[in-house]
RNA sequence: GGGCCGGUAGCUCAAUUAGGUUGAGCGCCACUCUGAUAAGGUGGAGGUUCUCGGUUCAAAUCCGAGCCGGCCCA
């Protein structure tokens, strides 16, 4: 066998230079297939608390978006957690297979132009080559997940063109079916004249197009005059059945003058004028003033009558009624055309009024013969013949273009129609009540998800259209008497609700066991696919009547509402349904609250009575980095491949992760994406640090636990592990709360900041040290841990770097992948929370001391003689006290001095700061003048007497202002009180100071000393020396253990002498062995402080090579 | 047109719960440092907190009216 080099393979293995992600993922990759990664893990939780998440299946057209990329990274996350805390994880992935937008792309590339076509190629063709198209999407979308890093159940997702999901439709509608929620209507829809299909209100699209804008006159019977209605749809005049007027609205009668002659037009009274301007009339007179209440019951002629013969005139039509959905203030005339057999409250009103429906188009669009002339046409082809009828018939008062939007196709960018059909619904409203009570048994994130935007579009959701005319879907399984009138005329007219309760006579087949028992034809459960090809051909005939299965298909948002069951092959397999039902979690973008939270939410509620999920994590959406919306076929992307191949998959992981997952858009960023980048490579470097010492000393983390080198830890040991302790904490609350964001923040920060800046700054020099000591094993304990468990930690975030890292650290010696490690537990005995303070507190004064070193044009490198630490309370004074050694080593000072808060430097003078929470309630409206007052004020003691004192000024103009306001006296004089404000140093001139505080609230002042003295010089010459030459040791590429020969030539005999008294520390740190002349080695000029320098070096293995 | 969410530094966001002198990271500029680091450190520039009005001693925060963006609905 060949020898690999895997993670997990050796132990502290050498690892790359560089971070080099892809590299790297593609080990990982390779490995996790070795291994069989998944798998094992999956299987190591097997015994554990079951978790069922379903996966909104993500529709199969085109490939992964940053939208779907986030969204499935996301649910990555989230179930690599659960897992870690131990849950036995149900991650079956979905793909949505069915629908129009499939439809349209076969269409498409086949070059056909509507249904004919597909008729013509033949059904079962057409939807065999639907199927090709759809699962040819799903390789490339899974493909794509897998790319990412996703972890689910890639040898088994759920499709929904599978039978066995096909019947868990099937099963859920005749659940439905059963409860009577289902049900057959005669309804107004929004129709796809090139699809031929009613499409859902939520997949009609509005774009911005120019129409017609006719206003028409309707010259009224019995009366003198017209009423004036406003359409944009010429084409539904045909079927004006009568007119809309708001009964409390304000309507005039207007004798209106054109031409020499004269008009009586109603109109509402707040459009009067407007409508007289677009019919160019050249003077008006009001001559009446009357409420809509009053208009109703006018009688009026249809303006095509001749044109169209077969035109309503029932009893009570063409007469003006009241309309609930009239604005005498909106667009048009404040009378409203209504046609029954189209526009949809139109036909509600008409419904209630008892009005036949007459609808004289076609499912194409397309005239029938009740249109009378215009019958073939298609109807916006006829709009121009429309208007130049009314035109002649005098019934034109003013014809124009108007820019609104309007539906379109969701698939075909078609022009929608709003027409009358039979069409198969899911009544929901009937269980509206039902509904919303469900609601209150799932828990979501953001909370306002559910409690407004849900609740608001369930509370206004009107029954399910499940029914469309088209060929890729899972069929309708019903079936009705063959004789049956289909066209449901006999509703029409009637004045109770349109359909009515579900059709006695209506089979509806539940699975495919019971569609073979009781079709007439032979049927094999096992085999039949369920597609429409399949099952159109088949009857059932029982008592005598033979019935024939209705030819629609579902709605495709069914297909995906029964996924909770569906994900389980329920009912076809019943064996964990009980157990797992309803789902545990489901996460998907704000959208689907009006899709996949709705849908499904009607369906279990239809079927079962429950609401089939428990916790929703509702996110955003991916937006550019300019902010718009990313749009495929606007070409106004970012390409995820593109994310990858500039950065790698845990980088993109990291950057789509950092973002807030609670309904907030995200905008894609390319600096947030180098940023994550650079976070990375700081962790690698932490991790590949100690790598080649812990190998040269044979250090064994089984061997030597942190718990067998507890008594030689040392302080930054112990404040390390207690910030690890802290940041799982702090992570865990976080994902709970579901911001794994904030949890990946706090993981960073203390990658970054306490690890990689502090921790590993503070023990290079223990790890330099070339002896075997207590304290070495110690720092390779505690770096140990923290790595061990920072990866596990990061693991769901950034699966493939975590990978390696754990792979290197444990070799064999734990499990085969980081992602079947337990979530890192808070260890309570590393816990300390005051050693976390102090160390934040000298972190504070080191950040302070360096910023007053830089102003005392004193370099790190030069140590000072003192530091002066002046504390402003108890707290900080006892950090500085319990920590003094470590202070000293970072700010290289030979003594720190603490300046207790009850004792102060007598040079210093002092400040006041106002808190205004103080202020503001004791000096009202002077507050800020009192606040300036104090900024300004410089005095010699932090003292309320002295500060008094210096604004008395202003204290005093105050008092007066009050007594002469207050006549009554009483109130006492406002007064500082120590409450009000906080004393702030100001430093003296020949010390260089800088104040260090916590949270924005300052603590204290450190102050550098910067004095020289001669020893001080000697080691600043001789640090000075020694970094020159490991510059000269890299420029050579010297290994760190190679030893060398120095010759050093220093002009100034002052300084030289002082460098030459280090001669021990300069040797040690350079590593050299010899002192002297040296040849032919690397020589280079430096100037140091003004002081010129000759350095050169020579390796001393190639120097005994030479000899 | 309606509902929900958002608008704070060049960018990403925090501070909005409960009103009290607007902050961080990234980016930029200058200086500095460098034998784990494509790093690190110090300083700097950068703000009409979308606009207008109101409440208040005091508003990014509360209220009202708009504007812009996103999602959903019409």
């Amino acid at each position: 066998m060949t020898e690999r080099i895997t993670p997990g393979m050796s132990r502290f293995a050498e690892v790359d230079d560089q971070y080099a992600p892809h590299e790297l993922e593609q080990r990982v990759f390779e490995y996790w297939d070795e291994v069989d990664a998944y798998e094992k893990t999956v299987e190591h939780r097997s015994d554990g608390d079951p978790l069922f998440f379903v996966d909104g299946p993500p529709y199969t057209s085109g490939s992964a978006h940053m939208g779907t990329t986030w969204n499935k990274t996301l649910k990555d996350v989230y179930l690599r957690f659960f897992r870690m805390q131990g849950y036995d994880v149900t991650d079956r992935p979905g793909y949505d297979m069915h629908g129009l937008p499939i439809e349209t792309r076969v269409e498409e590339e086949l070059g056909f132009e509507n249904k004919k076509d597909i008729e013509e190629f033949g059904e079962e063709n057409f939807i065999e080559a639907c199927k090709e198209y759809a699962e040819e999407q799903l390789e490339g979308l899974q493909a794509d997940f897998q790319d990412f890093g996703v972890w689910m159940d890639w040898s088994d997702p759920y499709k929904t063109v599978r039978p066995e999901y096909m019947e868990a439709a099937w099963w859920g509608f005749s659940k439905a079916a059963e409860r009577g929620l289902v049900e057959k209507g005669h309804r107004s829809i929004s129709q796809c004249p090139r699809c031929e299909t009613a499409i859902a209100n939520n997949e009609v699209e509005y774009e911005d197009v120019e129409d017609p804008s006719i206003y028409v006159k309707f010259d009224l019977e019995d009366r003198e005059g017209s009423i004036v209605i406003w359409t944009t749809t010429p084409w539904t005049i045909p079927a004006n059945t009568f007119v809309a007027v708001d009964e409390e609205g304000d309507y005039v009668g207007v004798r209106a003058e054109k031409e020499d002659e004269e008009e009586l037009l109603y109109i509402a009274e707040a459009k009067h004028e407007e409508v007289l301007r677009e019919g160019r009339y050249e003077d008006y007179e009001i001559v009446e003033e009357l409420t809509g209440e009053e208009l109703i019951g006018w009688s009026y002629e249809h303006p095509l009558a001749e044109e169209v013969p077969d035109h309503v005139d029932a009893a009570g039509t063409l007469e003006v009624y009241a309309g609930d959905y009239v604005d005498t203030h909106g667009d048009g005339t404040g009378l409203v055309h209504s046609a029954p057999g189209h526009g949809e409250e139109d036909f509600e009103r008409g419904q209630e009024l008892g009005f036949p429906i007459f609808c004289p188009v076609g499912g194409d669009g397309v005239y029938t013969e009740e249109a009378g002339k215009y019958e073939g046409q298609f109807v916006k082809d006829a709009d121009d013949e429309i208007i130049s009828d009314l035109d002649e018939n005098g019934a034109l008062l003013a014809s124009g273009t108007v820019h609104h939007s309007y539906g379109h196709c969701w698939r075909c960018d078609t022009g929608i129609v709003q027409i009358v059909t039979d069409q198969w619904f899911i009544t929901i409203t009937d269980i509206k009540d039902e509904l919303l009570e469900n609601i209150e048994d799932s828990e979501w994130s953001p909370d306002w998800a559910r409690d407004n935007r849900f609740r608001d579009f369930v509370e206004e959701a009107p029954d399910w259209n499940v029914s469309r005319q088209r060929y890729w879907g899972i069929p309708l399984p019903v079936w009705t008497p063959e004789d049956r009138d289909d066209d449901g005329a006999a509703t029409a007219g009637s004045p109770e609700r349109a359909g009515g309760r579900a059709d006695e006579d209506m089979i509806v087949i539940g699975d495919r066991e019971e569609l073979a028992e009781r079709v007439d034809q032979d049927v094999d459960p096992e085999e039949v696919d369920l597609h429409k090809d399949t099952v159109d051909e088949l009857t059932i005939t029982e008592d005598g009547t033979t019935y024939t299965r209705v030819p629609d298909v579902f709605d495709v948002w069914l297909d995906s509402s029964v996924a909770s069951w569906g994900t389980l092959n329920y009912p076809e397999d019943d064996s964990r349904f009980d157990e797992l039902w309803p789902a545990d979690f489901i996460l998907e973008a704000h959208d689907q609250t009006r899709g996949w939270f709705w849908s499904q939410l009607g369906m279990g509620s239809a079927a079962l009575g429950e609401i089939p999920y428990e916790e929703v994590l509702m996110h955003g959406h991916a937006l550019m980095p300019d902010g718009r919306a990313m749009s495929k076929s606007k070409d106004i992307l970012i390409d995820p491949h593109e994310a990858i191949d500039r950065h790698g998959r845990d980088v993109m992981r990291m950057f789509l992760l950092s973002n807030n997952p609670q309904g907030e858009d995200m905008r894609f960023d390319w600096d947030g994406m180098q940023t994550m980048e650079n976070h990375l490579r700081t962790l690698w470097n932490v991790f590949r640090f100690p790598l080649p010492y812990m190998r040269l000393d044979d250090f064994d983390p089984q061997e030597t636990t942190l718990e067998d080198v507890d008594s030689d830890l040392e302080l930054v040991d112990e404040w390390v592990l207690a910030r690890l302790q802290s940041t799982k904490a702090e992570m865990t609350e976080h994902f709970e709360d579901r911001r794994q964001d904030k949890a990946v923040d706090a993981l960073i920060d203390f990658v970054v900041e306490d690890v990689s800046r502090f921790y590993v700054q503070a023990v290079r020099e223990r790890m330099w040290e070339e002896e075997d000591s207590a304290s070495k094993e110690a720092a390779y304990a505690t770096i140990y841990r923290v790595l061990r468990e920072t990866v596990a930690l990061l693991a769901p975030y950034a699966p493939f770097i975590s990978e390696e890292i754990y792979g290197t650290l444990t070799g064999d010696a734990e499990h085969d992948t980081v992602h079947m490690c337990d979530w890192p537990a808070i260890e309570e005995y590393w816990q300390d929370e005051q050693l976390e303070e102090d160390v934040a507190f000298l972190r504070a004064i080191e950040e302070a001391g360096a910023n007053a070193r830089q102003q005392a044009g004193r370099k790190l490198r030069w140590p000072v003689p003192r530091v002066v630490v002046a504390a402003d309370d108890e707290r900080v004074a006892a950090a500085v006290e319990r920590h003094t050694a470590l202070l000293e080593d970072r700010l290289n000072a030979r003594e720190i001095e603490l300046v207790s808060a009850d004792d102060r430097w007598e040079e210093l003078q002092y400040s006041a700061e106002a808190d205004m929470s103080e202020l503001g309630p004791a000096f009202g409206d002077r507050a800020g003048q009192v606040m300036n007052a104090l900024n300004e004020a410089r005095i010699d003691e932090p003292s309320l007497e002295a500060l008094e004192e210096a604004v008395s000024d202003v204290l005093e103009e105050g008092a007066e202002q009050r007594s002469a306001e207050d006549a009554s006296g009483d109130e006492p004089r406002a007064a500082l009180e120590e409450s009000m404000v906080s004393f702030v140093t100001e430093t003296p001139d020949d010390v260089a100071g800088t104040a260090f505080g916590l949270d924005g609230d300052d603590r204290g002042v450190a102050y550098v000393d910067a004095s020289l003295t001669e020893d001080i010089e000697s080691e600043g010459y001789a640090r000075e020396v020694i970094r020159r030459v490991q510059e000269m040791r890299k420029d050579l590429d010297l290994d760190v253990e190679e030893r060398i020969a120095l010759d050093l030539e220093i002009e100034d005999d002052r300084v030289a002498d002082l460098v030459s008294d280090r001669e021990d520390l300069i040797r040690e740190e350079v590593r050299a062995d010899e002192l002297r002349a040296v040849d032919d080695g690397h020589r280079k000029e430096w100037e140091v402080e003004g002081v010129a320098m000759e350095i050169a070096i020579e390796p001393l293995a190639a120097a005994e090579a030479s000899d």
